[in-house]
DNA sequence: CGGGGCGTTGAGAGGAGTCAACTCAGGTGG
DNA sequence: CCACCTGAGTTGACTCCTCTCAACGCCCCG
C-alpha cells in the first residue's frame, strides 16, 4: 500500500472536525452541537501519503472525498494519447475526489507533492448526512460549484493569456492561499517542479523557467530554485493584465 | 425583459419531466411513480429564450438551475481585464447554472445562439426534494460531478493540444452530442461563430477558419458556413491526437 | 443598393516550442 | 568525506506555429 489508514484513536480525537483548525476552511459554518457531533463521525480515517505517492488514481473506484489535513497534492489527467495535463494543485483544507462522483471511479490522479495526511469522507456517509443536515447539503453544493467556477477560471487562463501573464496569475493565485492559511503571502517554497507547473500553465518547464528569471530580472521576485521571494506583489498583479 | 415565463397550464402538463423525451438525460432513472410525480412538481414554470438573449448574465442573484428543453447555448466568462473566454456549448438536455451555487450569483453569461426553451428548476425545491428522494441527490451530485469532469478535459484541450486537433476535438465532441440526441452524427450545422469557437478553443477566429479549410483539403469533411458534413469521423477522431 | 457582420485567405511578425549544452543540488555508496 | 550520479533548472540558438494586420468576398437585411 502507498498510504496508511489511522484509526481513530482516543488521541485521534483531539483533531475532530469540530476541534480542527481547518475548520472554516472544509466545514460549514453555523451547525448546532447535535449536528457538528455528526459531521465529526464522518471522519472515520485519516491517511498518510507520503511524498510522490498517489491518494488514488485514474480508473480506481470511487468511494470517499479527501480532506487535505497538511501537506500539498497536485491532480494530474492523462488521456488515451498519453497526453498530461495537470488540473489542479491542493493545500491544506481544500477538497479532492469530487471528480469520481460522476462515474464511481476516479478521473484523475491525486499525488503528494510533499508527505501529506488527509482526512477520509466516505462518500455515502456524507450523502446520507447531507440529507439530514441542510447547512451540510449546501455547503457541499458550494465546495463542487466553487470547484466548477476555479475550472473555469483555469480556462480563461489557457484560452486567453500569455505565457508571463499565466505565470504571475499562478504565482499571485499561491500567494493568496498561503496568506489565507496564516503564511506569509510575498515567500514561499513551490513544491512543485518546472514541469508541473507548465503542464498546469500549458506552457513548456524551459518557458516557466525564462518567465520566473525574466520576472527576476525586472526585480518582480527573486527566485532561488524553489524559493519564492515575491518583492512588488502589485506589479505582479498587474502583470497578468495584457500590455505590461 | 429578455424572456418569457410559462406557466404550467393543462397542455404544459404534457410536456412533465415525466413525459419529456429528454428524461434520460436530465432525470435520474428508477424513480417510482410518486417520486416522478414529485420531481415534476419541481419545474415551475419554462422560459423562451430568443437567440441572442441572456438567459442570466454574471453578478445576477442565483436562485435556479436551468434544463435546455430545446435550442442551444453558450455560456462565457469575462474577467475583470476584459478578457472574454466562453467556457462551453449547451444543447438540449444538459443543465445550466451549476456555478451560481458557490456565491449566489451567477459567475458567467449563458447566452442563446438560436431560439431555445428551458425548464426552470428552483434551487432551494431541488435541495428539499433531494433531500427527500436518494436517487435525485445522487443524480444530482452526479451531474455536477461530470461537469468538472468536463471541465479538466477542456483544461487538457488547452493546455496540450494544437490548432487543430482542438478543432478536431471540437467537432468530433460535437457530432457525439447531436448522435446521441438522435440526430446526424456526420451532418449538422453550427450554431455558434467562428469567433466563439475560437473562444472557446483558445484559438483566433482566424486560426478556426484555416484548420477548418485544410481539414477540407484533406477530404476530411465539407464546410459551407455553418453546415459541416463530416465525411472521414474516423479519421477525423485521429487527427485529434499529435503527428498525423 | 448599400452596409455591416461573418468568413476566408495571404503575408509577415513574434512568441513559445525544440534541441542542446551546461550548472547545480541532493542523495548514494565507496 | 568525497566522488559520483541523477534529476532539476537555466540559458542560448534556432524553428515553427499561431497571431496580427489587411484585403477581399459573401450573405442577409434594411
Amino acid at each position: 500500500m502507498n498510504s496508511v489508514p489511522i484509526p481513530i484513536t482516543p488521541q485521534g480525537l483531539q483533531i475532530a472536525c469540530s476541534a480542527c483548525n481547518l475548520r472554516e476552511l472544509c466545514m460549514p459554518v453555523g451547525l448546532s452541537d447535535d449536528e457538528l457531533e455528526r459531521v465529526d463521525s464522518l471522519i472515520g480515517t485519516r491517511r498518510k501519503v507520503p511524498r510522490g505517492m498517489p491518494l488514488y488514481l485514474s480508473g480506481e473506484s470511487f468511494t470517499s472525498l479527501f480532506a487535505i489535513r497538511t501537506g500539498f497534492f497536485k491532480t494530474e489527467v492523462v488521456s488515451e494519447d498519453g497526453r498530461e495535463q495537470v488540473t489542479g494543485f491542493q493545500m491544506a483544507g481544500e477538497l479532492m475526489g469530487l471528480d469520481g462522483i460522476g462515474t464511481g471511479q476516479h478521473n484523475c490522479d491525486a499525488r503528494a507533492l510533499e508527505d501529506s495526511e488527509v482526512c477520509v469522507i466516505p462518500f455515502n456517509r456524507l450523502s446520507e448526512l447531507s440529507r439530514e443536515i441542510d447547512t451540510l447539503q449546501h455547503h457541499f453544493h458550494k465546495v463542487m460549484s466553487r470547484e466548477i467556477v476555479r475550472d473555469q477560471a483555469v480556462m480563461m487562463l489557457l484560452g486567453t493569456m500569455r505565457a508571463e501573464e499565466r505565470l504571475a496569475a499562478f504565482l499571485v493565485n499561491l500567494s493568496q492561499r498561503f496568506s489565507s492559511r496564516g503564511y506569509s503571502a510575498t515567500e514561499f517554497n513551490l513544491r512543485m517542479t518546472r514541469e508541473e507547473i507548465g503542464s498546469y500553465l500549458g506552457l513548456k518547464l524551459e518557458t516557466v523557467s525564462r518567465g520566473l528569471s525574466r520576472m527576476q530580472d525586472e526585480g518582480l521576485l527573486t527566485v532561488s530554485n524553489k524559493n519564492i521571494r515575491i518583492h512588488k506583489l502589485d506589479e505582479l498583479k498587474r502583470a497578468m493584465s495584457p500590455r505590461c
